[in-house]
RNA sequence: AGGGGUAUCGCCAAGCUGAUAAGGCAUGGGAUUCUGACUCCCACAUUCGCAGGUUUGAGUCCUGCUACCCCUGCCA
């Protein structure tokens, strides 16, 4: 048997069960509302819910919670599942909330029959007026000791079509008295005339989440459902809508709450994203600067990156707000370990190797790959080179090229200076070397000290990248979002053809602002789709320091 | 005197039935280096929201208090 340790609370409930045999399956969900693309926050979730059923060799369900057809969108349902898939996970049946609308409807029959619920013609806003508030009890509706018979009669008529969105809904006959507001005889099915996307006009009354939730998860037999902490106060009533339909048997489903993720500086609700989307601030839900899964698939983010430090930051019911840098780490850990590197230049300088002749070098992929890979790269006496890799008059500390210098060219020679050229402003726009004979790696003079090493592309084969600028948003006090763009136009030159990103972080503490996007790496796509190659730069640029 | 939660290093977070504060991120210092990256060393809470109490001994038990989060949608 192996031997699994739990590592956070919830897997310590679930081991618990488990051994004290209250079930021998695992059944978790994963249930988004079709509203939005998937973020950073609902991959906490994810890691959770399909972590589980990994871990414990159980299951777990994608659901699409779709209740609520007035805010949901078809086009949301396809991107969930490609995020999941780009993260790893497997879910074993897909489903939809509405699949279950039938067996609600009779559920809802059932405990009208059984006088647990009632409708009631209160307006929405006479519910509300009659509710009481955090310290006063409600008072009870005048419809709520209709017989069973009126009852039955009213929801029928209701699903018919016979009354307006809103004149009537179907009420838990709870306690208007409870401390907790969610038990105050709340709504569990309502009249409303919008096309469902999967059930389109069948239907003119939808179950409330409340009622919906815990029948999906008794029908499907999730062991554990796990939510968000503003869901604790919902419990009870979760428990009372399970036990009142015949589920909970042994004592599953079971709620459990964990901490939602927030980030410093980051906007993760779903409805400011949609604003940034809808006001054209960004591209679209899969900007590379937005916090969902697919902007961070754009930016270059590994989604090993993304599992590993949903496992870093652990499971609590502490409110916290994680830092990007913790996210940042792992992604540069990752890159380090698996991506390709190649060499680039973002502010060229040209520099000419006046002895140099062509040559072509296989240059490693990855110096940490297990089997070492290749890739190769040109050389000849016109190449380019980064403006800041040059100093006339040097920083202390410098380690690169200077008048009457040496350094080395990455996986190539080492060079040494001979002149260079200024434009009228004084800025350097060449410089000219020679490099030294039999110093490259292996060969008589490598071992040569040098001062540094510098990256290099040749300026016959290079390629053009496109630099996206970054920038800062301002959250107004109408809640509306103020772009401040810094313009930046480098140009980047790779030495491999094809396409490439390059996006760069920018540190930000000039304004109350929230970042929401920054670089992580370079991908280049070999022409023939053999090669991509991924360079981190700008991760952790601790040049001049 | 509404209810439900949470409080351990700048940021996450272990710490189960009391025995004298894990780890990661960030940060500072050093070594190494054909990426000023990576890697490797070293430093980094006499203290666990506060105040009392029980105990030989408390972050862990008891009693008060404080702060923050969530709840008055026919949203999820």
């Amino acid at each position: 048997m192996e031997e699994i340790k739990s590592t956070n609370f919830i897997e310590e409930i679930i081991e618990n069960d488990l051994q004290e045999g209250k079930t021998n399956e695992i059944i978790t969900r994963f249930p988004p509302e079709p509203n939005g693309y998937l973020h950073i926050g609902h991959a906490k979730s994810l890691c959770i819910n399909f972590g589980a059923k990994e871990k414990y060799h159980g299951k777990c369900n994608l659901r699409y919670d779709d209740t609520n057809p007035s805010k949901e969108d078809i086009e949301y349902v396809n991107s969930i599942k490609e995020d999941i898939k780009w993260l790893g996970f497997d879910w074993d049946q897909e489903l939809y909330a509405s699949d279950y609308f039938d067996q609600m409807y009779a559920f809802a029959v059932d405990l009208i029959k059984r006088g647990l619920a009632y409708v009631c013609d209160y307006s929405a806003d006479e519910i509300k007026a009659t509710r009481g508030d955090l310290q006063t009890p409600g008072q009870e509706s005048p419809w709520r000791n209709r017989t069973v018979e009126e009852n039955l009669k009213l929801f029928e008529e209701m699903k018919e079509g016979k009354y307006a969105d809103g004149e009537k809904v179907l009420r838990a006959k709870i306690d208007m008295a409870s401390p907790n507001m969610n038990m105050r005889d709340p709504v569990i099915y309502r009249i409303l005339r919008a096309t469902h996307e999967r059930t389109g006009d069948k239907w003119c009354i939808y179950p409330m989440y409340d009622f919906a939730h815990p029948i999906e998860d008794g029908i499907e037999g999730i062991t554990h459902s796990i939510c968000t902490l503003e869901f604790e106060d919902h419990r009870p009533l979760y428990d009372w809508v399970k036990v009142n339909c015949g589920f909970g048997k042994e004592g599953y489903p079971r709620q459990i709450e964990f901490a939602r993720l927030s980030m410093k500086r980051t906007i993760m609700s779903k409805r400011y994203l949609k604003k940034l989307v809808d006001q054209g601030v960004v591209s679209g839900w899969s900007d590379p600067r937005m916090p969902t899964l697919s902007g961070m698939r754009e930016r270059g983010y590994p989604p090993k990156a993304i599992r590993a430090f949903c496992e870093a930051i652990g499971v609590s019911k502490a409110n916290s707000e994680v830092d990007v840098a913790y996210l940042e780490h792992f992604v540069r850990d990752n890159l380090n370990k698996e991506a390709n590197r190649v060499m680039v230049v973002k502010d060229p300088i040209k520099l000419i190797i006046a002895n140099a002749q062509d040559e072509v070098y296989d240059i490693e992929n990855n110096p940490n790959a297990e089997e070492m890979t290749y890739h190769k790269v040109t050389f000849s006496k016109e190449l380019y080179m980064e403006r800041d890799d040059f100093a006339v008059v040097p920083p202390p500390k410098y380690k690169r090229l200077v008048p009457g210098g040496t350094v080395r060219l990455k996986g190539s020679y080492i060079i040494e200076y001979v002149s260079h050229k200024c434009d009228e402003n004084g800025n350097v726009t060449e410089v000219t070397c020679n490099y030294i004979p039999e110093t490259i790696s292996g060969q008589a003079n490598a071992g040569m000290k040098v001062k540094g090493v510098i990256q290099w592309v040749n300026a016959k084969d290079c390629v053009d990248l496109t630099l996206h600028d970054y920038d800062y948003l301002l959250l107004d006090g109408d809640g509306d979002f103020d772009q401040r763009l810094t313009p930046d136009s480098h140009k980047v030159y790779p030495n491999a053809k094809g396409e490439a990103i390059l996006r760069e972080i920018k540190p930000y503490d000039r304004f109350q602002f929230m970042r929401i996007g920054y670089y992580s790496a370079v991908k280049t796509y070999g022409q023939d789709g053999k090669y991509e190659f991924n360079q981190i730069t700008g991760l952790k640029d601790s040049y001049g320091k």
